[in-house]
This record gives C-alpha cells, structure tokens and sequence, in this order.
DNA sequence: GCTATATTTCGCCAAATAACGAAATGTGGA
DNA sequence: TCCACATTTCGTTATTTGGCGAAATATAGC
C-alpha cells in the first residue's frame, strides 16, 4: 500500500508532473529542470527526490552534474506502468508543450553559468 | 492537468483506496464504508466527495441511502484507465482483504441502526 | 590545497489536507 | 406534522506539504 500511495503521490503535483514530461524529451540535470520550472534549486532537488523515491526516475552523477532520467524502478510493480500512462497524458497541454520546447533548447554549460556570470557582470 | 492532479491526489490516500477496492466487491452506502473504515461518517463523506470529484465513482441515492459504486466518468480521459489499473493492484494486501470480508458480509439494515440500538439499550 | 559551481540537506513559514464534532439537510415512516 | 436516521456541510485543529534561503557536501579545475 505505502509504495502505491508514494507513486500516486508523486504524481499529484503540477511541478513533478511537468518534470517527468519534460524527461521524456531528455534527460536533464538539476540546473537545467530549475531554469525551466523557475523555482529554487532546493525546491527542484526535494521534487527529484520524490519521484526517485516514488521509482519513476533514476539519477546517473556525470561530474559535477547529475542527470535524471525516466526509469521505472523494477522493484515497483507500479512504476512502469504509471510512467507508461502518464507518457499518454498532457501532451496538448500548452504548458507542457512549452517546457518541451525549452527542455530541447536549453543547455547546462550556458544556462547554469549565467547565473554567475551575470553577476560577475555586475561587479 | 488540473483533473490529473486530482485523480491522482484522490488515489494517493489510504482510506480512500480501501474504499475503491472494497467498492470492487459491491457497491455500498455511506454508512457501510464508515462501519468498515472505523471513521466518523463526516470524514467518509468527505473522502466519497473527492473520489466522486475525480471522476472515479457515482452516487446514487436509494430513500434515505446513497449508495456509491465505482464507475469512471466518461468526460474524464484518465479516470477508465486509472481504475482499471488499481483493479490489478493491491489485492494481495492484508488490509484490503480484510476489508472486502467485511463488505461481503456488512448489511446496512443491521449495521446502521446497531449504534442507534446500543445507544437506546444503555437507557 | 583553494575556489567555483552543482546539488543536497536543514530549518523555517504559509498553504493544503485529514480528522473530528456539531449543526444543517433530506427522506421515510409513525 | 413530527421523529428517527443517513448523509452532507461547516468550523476547528493537528499534520503534511511545497516553497524558500542558508549551510553542508561533492567535484572539476587551477
């Protein structure tokens, strides 16, 4: 029951909802998924955690980067086919469509600088 | 997403998913699933709203019953689908079937005034 | 080793949620 | 009409959740 429950509840919020339809484009580290979302990298993390806990997805560390990606957890006998509905579901939402868009376009090397050039910039 | 999310959120709650596998066995009344649940009647009403909210069950009021049984809501595209889902999962927990002895053999007739009797007998 | 950057953990606050009891509503029967 | 009972609605309370910023952790590059 837990496992179920923790599955449908990593599922019921928008911010979680939108990072597994944007995985299904790629996969995307941290920087990247709080660019689109515009939310704290703290707030981004914590979402991640849930649906890794939920089994949904997976996190491969490269360097100082760590990638997630859509991945079942076989130990889940819920996870696959949740993830596979949900690949069904919300792909005319516009907001979805839109974080698709930037999650093709967006690249860590010139996103997560940016930051802090800009505000090396300001010195 | 909006009706996602609720779905979602309506499955990601215990007491609400023993209500929709017991409702699997037949369908019952308010009074029926609160004897079952051991909750206040208010609290089971609630958790019958939400679930009706998204989508995934029907009242139908019967004199002074209302009874609720699983149904999906045809403007709903992801209600079938999540119903049929559940109906595969869960039926090994302890809980559940235990719950659904109890619905098999709970009669409203009895049940319901029990507590009126008792209460009448304590006089 | 030191610094910069990416990520996670922690502590806090505001909003949402699940529970209850009391009161309101609706229905059937005396 | 009046009463009993099933259900719902409302108001309150305790807990959980989602958000943030600050501090801790980890790694790449100098």
């Amino acid at each position: 029951m837990r496992p179920l429950r923790k599955a449908f509840q990593a599922l019921a919020d928008a911010n979680r909802l939108r990072i597994l339809k944007m995985l299904e484009i790629r996969s995307l580290c941290v920087c990247e998924i709080t660019e689109i979302l515009e939310l704290a990298p703290s707030t981004v993390s914590k979402h991640l955690a849930i649906l890794r806990e939920a089994g949904l997805i997976v996190d491969t560390k490269s360097g100082k980067w760590v990638n997630y990606h859509l991945e079942a957890d076989p130990d889940s006998p819920y996870a696959g086919e949740l993830l596979r509905l949900a690949q069904g579901w919300l792909n005319d939402d516009a907001r979805i469509l839109s974080d698709r868009k930037a999650a093709r376009v967006v690249d860590r090397e010139i996103i997560c600088q940016a930051h802090a050039s800009a505000v090396h910039a300001k010195n």
